[in-house]
DNA sequence: TCGATAGATTGATCACCATCGATCAACTAC
DNA sequence: GTAGTTGATCGATGGTGATCAATCTATCGA
């Protein structure tokens, strides 16, 4: 089931959307009132975490550094579409980077997005 | 249209649901995968989060240490009966805590509740 | 007691989304 | 080439939630 990390047969290709978005947003909500502009790009990023499954997902990934897509389907329970759908919304989101390599797609978190939401928190 | 912050005409009562769910929840979700029952209570608060109206909402309330209901709706430009809603959403997710003092109720943000998902997120 | 106000609740409507079966495109191995 | 595998997409479906008008309850002032 599970091919090894790091291996690259073919040029690797990255797939999660570039994210037209800034990777840091939004000063914390704490200090001053969010501009409607602010709160619905953070809104965006916090519904990709409104999802019990898209959280283990994505602590999945996170814990094992990197992770082949082929080896979520089985932890998460969801049939393949299902993840697809997922990874597709966390790498939407800014939270997760996906990179082809010959026939498989590898996962890794961006720690950066996740800091970002923190800062956004207060 | 609004009262002064602080006054107590009134027996003061809580109006925000006690809440069931412990205040802290769940380790970093970067280091371990997260059992199930911790994703559906992670995110669950997220999903609360999920909401341009609410997080605005959440910073009005923040910046303003404590404001009341009736202050809320021109602000955020929705009907009243919206922002009771997203007042008891908010509430419920353990995120805003709301007083009543005679025909009012003051709100104001649960900083621990804020601190304990900065912490499942790293 | 009566009228006015604050805020919660109800009911209805509309949009979004999680899910899965079926299918498609890309790649590998033979 | 052909067959098998991986992962994305499409279409359909069921559930959830954002919104508001109408209504109800509690409180205050006269």
């Amino acid at each position: 089931m599970a091919p090894r990390s790091g291996a690259a047969e073919g040029q690797d290709r990255v797939v999660s959307t570039p994210e037209i978005r800034s990777l840091t947003c939004c000063d914390p909500l704490t200090e001053a009132p969010l501009t409607v502009a602010d709160a619905e790009e953070l809104a965006h990023a916090f519904r990709a975490l409104a999802d019990p499954v898209r959280l283990r997902l994505l602590s999945l990934v996170a814990a094992a550094d990197e992770v082949c897509a082929c080896d979520l389907v089985g932890p998460l329970g969801k049939s393949q579409p299902t993840v697809s759908h997922h990874t597709k919304a966390l790498s939407e989101a800014g939270l997760l980077h996906g990179e082809k390599r010959g026939r498989w797609v590898w996962w890794r978190v961006v720690p950066e997005r996740l800091a970002a939401l923190r800062g956004a928190l207060g």
